[in-house]
DNA sequence: TCAAAAGTGTTCGTTTTACACCCATGT
DNA sequence: ACATGGGTGTAAAACGAACACTTTTGA
């Protein structure tokens, strides 16, 4: 056990991947990034979006240069979900991955970019099939976003700048999947004293209209 | 975008390392295993117990190799905490170091590998300086174990085959370092519903005798 | 005037917290 | 007989779940 400083140079090296699982709210579902893979194996195939780390970035610095490639989003906050360290997780070579999810305001990217990557929103639950284990890292992501708005508030990207309450019910209904009730959820809300009320209504889904609020501040863990 | 297998090849690798936050139970206090370093940098500096992950073994195979080698115990169960990817993290090399933790019987494992390693046991609460983000994995390591035990008997691997409820009580107050009380906890605990008494009493820290309690079964998350 | 969504309080059961005394025994 | 740690129950508070009606307004 006794080494010098070739200790480290005797070991194996191996590819370190991210993988980024990107929550989205639109029409009331939740959404998740993918795109059409481009290279072998596994070409054609729903893959999360993902890269390589390289030499000149932490770990985490890759999966936010991967996810601002893909939207020109900048100050995103990321997550990470865990390693992924099977030896034949990915067919084409020894990778190890680290999955980190993101949420983010579904019309605030850009759209062409998305094209250009062949990437696109699918419905959480809605059926397809993603590559490799890429299900289990969006299972894993999903559980740690569940346990998160059960304590505090998560939304400060899924959601634009002004919402309504009722929009933001739907939004916890949707990472829940299943209906809340009404007076229970703006109560909870309100306790959590998290919220601005704007004096604003959006009347765009109700003939009365609904009261806008915004996030009082960024509260991060 | 497009690119055929060769992508793969044009990528950077990297050392990818695992450190293991080895948590164990003594004398009513949260004991951590640490060693002196052997190689450089930081040669004799407090380490976790770590190791380079190989060709032939999965990242979490990897941890499990060195905690097994360290304490000959079989059937750990170990879980992740996080990735540690700075660039700068491992002055020595660029390591991209995954830590996971593992909670174990302190009383089963085998000493005298202990002083081969020149690992020993830190009491959790008093100082002590451990070298590169390792204070950050002891920290993860915690937030995490702390959250668990409020959910589901942590315990198992930290306590012994037999134990009185006041020892119990005694690794939980050790967990989140605060007092707890007594007739609450067993409430609590019995309500869980994992524990079968045993017949036999534990005179070694009371003229009365306390009883023991076994683990009904192995639940695992 | 009516349909459609927004908004608002109360009750009940469960869970969590706080708290004080008796018991068994070895010395 | 007494000191030491083991064991037990109850009342108050906090929290979560269930539930129904009024308001506003555009069509």
């Amino acid at each position: 056990m006794t080494q010098n400083s070739t200790y480290y140079s005797s070991q194996n090296s191996f590819l370190v991947a991210v993988d980024c699982v990107i929550f989205g709210f639109k029409d009331n579902k939740i959404r998740l990034l993918v795109h059409k893979r481009a290279f072998e194996p596994a070409v054609g195939g729903l893959s999360l979006m993902g890269g390589f780390v390289s030499e000149n970035e932490s770990v985490l610095q890759s999966a936010i240069r991967v996810l601002s490639n893909l939207t020109s989003l900048k100050n995103i906050y990321m997550e990470q979900v865990a390693v992924y360290g099977e030896i034949n997780r990915d067919p084409g070579a020894r990778v190890v991955s680290c999955a980190f999810y993101a949420l983010i305001d579904i019309s605030a990217h850009d759209e062409s970019l998305l094209v250009q990557n062949n990437a696109f929103w699918v419905n959480i639950n809605k059926s397809y099939e993603l590559i490799f284990d890429h299900p289990q890292m969006v299972e894993d992501a999903l559980k740690i976003l569940r346990n998160k708005a059960a304590i505090q508030p998560i939304g400060f990207n899924l959601m634009p700048d002004k919402f309504t309450l009722p929009q933001l019910q739907s939004l916890y209904e949707a990472i829940y999947d299943q209906a809340l009730d009404k007076r229970n959820f703006r109560k909870k809300i309100q306790s959590m004293d998290f919220l601005v009320k704007l004096k604003e209504v959006d009347k765009s889904s109700s003939k009365k209209g609904a009261f806008y609020y915004q996030f009082k501040d960024i509260i991060k863990d």
